[in-house]
DNA sequence: ATATCATTTTGTACTGAGTACAATTTTATT
DNA sequence: AATAAAATTGTACTCAGTACAAAATGATAT
């Protein structure tokens, strides 16, 4: 079969867009946080992300890493992961999935989820805005 | 059929027992802090536990309350629940069940898990201590 | 281009849940 | 009653996240 092979680029203009489908406007720090993000599927803390882009912007601030999660968590372009830890971790990928934080090495794994069955009778009337799996414990490697 | 009601009594001696049965020492602090776990199913904070202990125990400190939520975390005898608010809940049941968080009246209800599917094969060899369901929205009451 | 307005970014001070730890009090043991 | 162990308290501290005003950058009008 020929075809042609679509290679996922980050360039600029591909970040671009996918922040104006998400409606943010873009801007110099907000391009490097989503390359960060899509580049670096670790579930990154705001430490991690200022770490990485102070390396290109110098006179980056913390709160402007914070500014721009804020604004990415209200467009849905990441989702927030709270493990426990007190440090809130970021991922790119705002499906449902499942997540397992090592307590050793406090990485954090993703897991494909199939179905939740769980009694909705008690959620009757509920506006479910957010479904999220959090499994504890010790990863393969730290065991 | 005739027979005798099993009422579930919460006096000082199912207290200690209780306490005892989980490996840990009653004391004056421990025995109040878990009635009100008990009787009072809200998944409470640290702030309303030292609230409702204080009005017994009006020497109380914040310090001991956390003291004893470690211990009870410790010992299994409570459950934590991270909201993401900054203030921690906690929860007498440690059962695998659901937890649906309100964002309105930031309430935190339970719901019955029957079963979550899940790809196995990428935690293959991990050690699955904890597993967390974690529903947000706005409840019944609020929309 | 220049001025004007809007948005983004920065720096600083602050918040508050939770922690560290030594001093004190209470409880158990000799 | 004296001693040792455990529980409790008070105080100072940490630090991720927030509030907010000043500064810088970008967009629009004249
Ligand atoms: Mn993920
Ligand atoms: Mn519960
Ligand atoms: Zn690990
Ligand atoms: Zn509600």
């Amino acid at each position: 079969m020929e075809g042609k092979t679509i290679e996922k680029s980050f360039d600029t203009q591909y970040l671009k867009d996918y922040l104006i489908d998400h409606g943010v406007k873009p801007s110099t720090i907000r391009i490097k946080v989503l390359e960060y993000l899509l580049k670096n599927r670790i579930h990154p803390t705001a430490e991690d992300i200022y770490n990485a882009v102070y390396e290109d912007i110098p006179t980056l601030s913390k709160t402007s890493v914070y500014n721009t999660i804020d604004l990415f968590l209200e467009k849905n372009i990441i989702q927030i992961i709270n493990t426990g830890n007190k440090e809130s971790r970021y991922d790119i990928d705002t499906s449902i999935h499942g997540h397992f934080s090592c307590n050793i090495c406090n990485r954090v794994f993703d897991f494909d989820i199939d179905s939740i069955e769980y009694d909705k009778s008690i959620l009757d009337g509920f506006i479910i805005n957010e479904q999220k799996v959090l499994f504890k414990g010790i990863c393969n490697s730290c065991k």
